[in-house]
DNA sequence: TATTGTTATACTCTATAACTATA
DNA sequence: TATAGTTATAGAGTATAACAATA
């Protein structure tokens, strides 16, 4: 039931805009916070981890575990405990490829792709994002973003 | 100094936009993730850990220290000891309330103000929002987003 | 020999509960 | 009695290192 999320903006409010003020980086990282704490309680009600939940999202590509593991920026070891978990709860089937069979693909099993496409579904229509803002207003933050994310990033390997 | 990043995009991008795919909060999470990990090693550059280096932003608004558990999303306890850790340090000072002496409000010192800063500048510098967009864009990143944090927040305590 | 994934171990982070002092 | 903060203990999360199988 998507906690209050207090970020106690009461006296945040009063300090003028300084470096680490009301910088687009500040205001990014603060709505960022509320929206990963929405994630975290969407998750929950699947009986998901953030990072079980972050892990089912990034196999709807088929990665490998070790793309994987960069991807959630944890170790190989930690992967293979998570998918287990997840495989265990039907979520997820682990077969070795049949190009390099040290490999073991992950794919998302049909409840799998279910449980991603529900949180998916109650976070676009729970968050802040879609109650604050116009359908116009957010395209435009899309557009932003998404330029973000595509510019200044090092390695594509 | 600064890693990659990677964000494995290289594979993401050939997935057609889902609910949990290209909307905005998928955005302004990936994004997040960037500049989270951004902050984390800034930080570390100070010997810091990214929720030290959040307290101390943080206690610019001199909360006390329930407050600032609040605000970082922790225990009290786990206040106690980072602000224990920022002061043997340096960084901030804890003085007993002359109004109720239960409470110790914690303050920074003229080098946690200098910290405080440095991080800024660098986060403001280094960011990828800085890299990517233009003033103007930014302006409107920044106005966009200030929108969302100040809308929907249930609790204004 | 190098690499993918797994398991075992240890360490770090964080919370819960018990405690002290003030209100 | 209730509340702000601290300390002690226990639990979850995460990484490092040793291992197995394949390349």
């Amino acid at each position: 039931m998507l906690e209050p999320m207090d970020t106690t903006p009461g006296s945040a409010e009063r300090s003028e805009p300084s470096p680490l003020g009301r910088t687009a980086g500040e205001a990014i990282l603060r709505v960022a916070q509320r929206l990963t704490d929405v994630l975290a309680e969407l998750a929950a009600e699947h009986g998901l981890t953030p990072l079980q939940a972050r892990a089912l999202r990034a196999l709807r590509d088929r990665p490998s575990q070790g793309r994987l593991a960069r991807a959630l920026r944890c170790t190989p070891s930690r992967v293979s405990l998570i998918t287990g978990e997840l495989e265990e709860r039907g979520l997820v089937t682990r077969v070795p490829s049949r190009s390099d069979r040290r490999v073991r693909v992950a794919r998302l099993t049909p409840e799998g792709e279910q449980v991603v496409e529900a949180i998916g579904a109650r976070l676009a229509r729970e968050s802040p994002l879609t109650h604050a803002l116009g359908h116009e207003e957010l395209r435009l933050l899309i557009a932003l973003l998404n330029r973000l994310d595509d510019a200044d990033d090092p390695a594509h390997p």
